[in-house]
DNA sequence: CTGAATACTTACCGTTAGGTAAGTTTATAG
DNA sequence: CTATAAACTTACCTAACGGTAAGTATTCAG
């Protein structure tokens, strides 16, 4: 019974923290929405600063989870990373709601030291950097040089799976959901042109 | 005077607002940091929610001179998309914070339909769009095709611009000092090795 | 010298925030 | 049947929030 209500209480809390940060939720508006007063989720976490850490770590462990499944095929280096990243893009899509999460973190944990950020991100990115060197135009990069060509495309997944709502009240949602379609093939292009075109493309 | 006042707490209030969030600063806050009372503040622009809106009209109006300045070689829609996107790489680098609060204001407009988002970002990817398409390659792409294409890159240096603290903690500084210079060039290839993708690369 | 406007300040208000204290209810183990 | 613990609730506290009201000090035109 415990696990029940605790669980709803991370689920509720990770979908306002998404939508409206850290400081836009208050512990009373988490509880409402499970029909709670706010004493029973202090009884539960303690305080709202443990609740949003506890939210954190659920989903990094999400994403180390999808990580670890796309790290299959080691012998066709651009063809994994080109696997990861739509894997990636797929769990964006599914779930927007915790890219929007994570890109809040992002932005606010540049005076947190003890920020979820760097522990969940530096395996992550270390991963990425060694699965770029691993393919054979870029085996002689550096590590900041991986790390700015793979970032480029984090960035065009994350940013674009935050934009949906801005978009679609600027463009109409039939508009931006061919643009979702053409995403990955584009995508794709980019990362593959991308790979191709160190040392003369 | 009061124009020296004004744009102090303009400056102030962008800073404090591109770090925190809207909810994570308080009018006292800001005016604290001028040695003024909050009042002070509220004499000026009346509310909270007011002194916000001019913060990103201000914003908005200093990408639009972005938008016109690297407007100039229309004949090479290439060299022009490129040179845009290094002017945009060059602003996001010289003034994270803006990037920051652009990036806040994409997370948080979400149920804001009269959202600064939605007016300053119009126009400008419409030109965007219409800077892809102007490639031979791109000029039967449909906009949602162009869109997907250039919100990529969009996504690669916003999200780039905002990560530095974040990566800098993770890699240490001269990493990411690496990272940065190599950039530039990273996103040239990106780019234009993207550009020429399209119908057989 | 006077009057009005501008740029502030001190004093205060109602609301909401996170959190503590002290119950009460419910389930379960002995 | 009782004891204990977990899952809550009601009551309350202090601090901070955005904002109003009513000043005061300074500047400057007539």
């Amino acid at each position: 019974m415990s696990r029940q209500t605790r669980d709803k209480f991370l689920d509720t809390a990770e979908a306002l923290f998404a939508e409206r940060g850290f400081y836009g939720v208050s512990i009373a508006a988490v509880s409402d929405e499970l029909g709670l007063t706010k004493q029973a989720l202090l009884h539960h976490f303690g305080s709202k600063e443990k609740l949003y850490g506890e939210v954190l770590a659920r989903l990094s462990a999400r994403y180390e989870a999808i990580l670890t499944a796309a790290n299959s095929e080691l012998e066709r280096p651009a063809e994994n990373l080109l696997g990861f990243m739509h894997a990636l893009h797929k769990a964006a899509a599914a779930r927007p709601s915790e890219v929007r999460l994570l890109m809040r973190e992002l932005l606010d944990n540049k005076n947190r030291a003890d920020s979820a950020a760097n522990w969940y991100l530096q395996p992550f990115l270390a991963r990425l950097i060694a699965m770029v060197q691993a393919v054979p135009n870029w085996a002689d990069a550096t590590d900041a040089e991986a790390l700015a060509f793979v970032y480029q495309l984090l960035g065009a997944v994350n940013y674009h799976a935050i934009s949906a709502p801005t978009l679609t009240g600027i463009f109409g949602a039939g508009t931006i959901a061919d643009m979702n379609a053409a995403f990955p093939a584009t995508l794709e292009g980019l990362l593959m042109a991308g790979l191709r075109a160190r040392k003369g493309g």
